[in-house]
DNA sequence: AATGAATGAGGGTTCATTCAT
DNA sequence: GATGAATGAACCCTCATTCAT
């Protein structure tokens, strides 16, 4: 790549990553593009030169996303730290841009793109699902999955609380729980120490 | 209520019940106050004369929501059936309207009222945590409950079970794994097979 | 004239007043129907009932002010202090309603029924010239008037001092010019000392 | 300045044209900003890009017209007709754009920024202000001027008579009247031929 | 006669998108 | 390739006026 395509990808880069931002602050449809076109400083055409329309751009932002996520999460599963302990910073960890996306951004998606035969139901599976099972599989060997579970009720569970903690409103609240949610996921609401 | 006060008040609630179904199906922001006067059958100027404005609106709807769904939450968990009934028909109705909501709708009410001090979370825990820690009691006398875990772990859990699975997307996917996910509730994901 | 016949008048007056209030303070396109109904304390189909349009109403309006104006009018001309004192007293005094009248006013009026024959024009030559001209009669009597000087010249002249000096905005600050401003009246900007 | 700058001004220019003709023909209030895109041949959109507001229009157009108006105000006060020529000129030349400004659109003016301290007050104060200072200096020198007249009176007098007469409905029927105005300005309506 | 309820038409403003340089 | 300028369509809201009781 010469210096003229790079300097053109990092103009992309910056637009992506504007985009990325307004939309987790504001939902996709209170920000204009010119808003993006501002924060990203160049002009609206620039936008629509790379991108062609909001509806595609929303895409784009999408892919770039799960992207950047996905490879934090990989990271977190091929890590050796104990599994309880991988559950926990998954589920917990906002700082990292979580594979968990923005609702309204999530919603918006599905409906722009429904049409196009499930699309982001296809992203995550290849971008999440092999991760989490790889991670199931190792919590199975070391005795921490009840066997006769489901694994899609089980990677249903862990993306719920994944998704919903990620949520602004939710997680400080939610942070002094930590260890009870935990506790919650592996022993039921039921508890274990019962014998 | 004289039959003009009634046909008042059945209009105005046509315009909520109208309104409350396209937020839900589109969010709040792609919905037109003319799409609303279109499905309820008034003119947009009826609504304004009612409402004032979409915010307050949108307002009106939520409160209109909050009480239509926390009846039907009442009723179950004053009926008689067995504890983890209740807890199963409590996450899993969705076809009730549930006291869960659509979350562009909330994301929407948390921004535009949140000046309003806090008031959608004020709103909840009038009309939704204390029918749950009644619940809860129940639980705990029958032993279904871990007495250690916090009340607000459990109250999270609970909610959060129940506002995702009330999405559409998420709805359908989980049907067949109800069992599984109730298990996991009491039991977690280590499962229940000691003793 | 029967005890309904008088409230029926009573009402109609109270419109005209509230709406005259309100025309003046804010000019006749700012101020909706439903402000005048509020502060009639009616109804705005009763004001429909009475004046039938908006168009109708102003009118009726501006012929309840020009009535209420001229009798004023009249009774400074007839009274008997003397013609110099005549003329500083219509066209400073402000209190009294005068038969000036606010320009958004005038000029909606001459828009609005422009294509009636200048309709206003001749409501002012039938209430307002003939008074005016007995006083011209007067000073010219007592020598207070060039009588080469045109009567239309002079008319227009009391007029337009009238007029102006009404308006809020010019009013405060001319008061202390009052002598001046009278002495250029009677004896022009280069004075009366020369001889 | 650039063509590409040159036809932009050109633009703006059209647009604040386009609206100083209406807002005087009709006031401000019965102009919509469609209407003024039509007759400068520009989309709504444009004024908005150029003037981002109506009520901001509105003042730059009324800086539009003072600057255009005080220009003329100058070339005739330093021409060198004679002063009551001069006079004559300032108060009776409706033709070229006057100093004086549609009520309406006055009044319009008036309250919208009356917020904004007395903003209208200055920019006359500034631009109009000095130069009748002038003429007034040289009608006193040249004897025209009762020299124990207070400035105020005389610029307020002048004004007055400048301003009521670009009127159109008044200016009209004023005009086989000028040479008595005129002698009234000077001489009062005792008139001169005393001596 | 009087009113609460309802409405069609229109106004200001924003936004995704295209044009022209 | 990049941009400033321009726009059609749509949205929220207001108002004079009419309907129905």
């Amino acid at each position: 790549m010469d210096g003229f395509q790079r300097r053109k990808e990092q103009k992309k880069q910056n637009i992506l990553e504007a985009a990325l931002q307004l939309f987790m602050d504001f939902g996709v449809q209170k920000v204009a593009i010119s808003d993006i076109a501002k924060k990203a400083n160049v002009s609206q055409v620039t936008i629509y030169n790379y991108f062609e329309s909001k509806h595609n751009l929303v895409n784009e932002v999408f892919l770039y996303y799960v992207n950047k996520a996905s490879s934090q999460f990989e990271q977190v599963i091929h890590s050796d730290i104990p599994f309880p302990e991988k559950i926990k910073t998954l589920i917990f960890n906002k700082k990292e841009v979580a594979s968990s996306i923005n609702e309204e951004f999530y919603q918006y998606l599905m409906m722009e793109f429904s049409t196009e035969g499930n699309y982001i139901e296809k992203i995550y599976a290849e971008k999440a699902v092999p991760y989490l099972q790889l991670l199931l599989k190792e919590g199975k060997e070391q005795g921490y999955i009840n066997k006769e579970l489901s694994e899609e009720a089980m990677l249903f569970y862990i993306y719920m609380l994944k998704d919903y903690i990620q949520r602004e409103e939710v997680y400080q609240k939610i942070l002094p729980l930590t260890e009870d949610i935990t506790n919650i996921f592996f022993y039921g609401i039921m508890g274990k120490e019962r014998e």
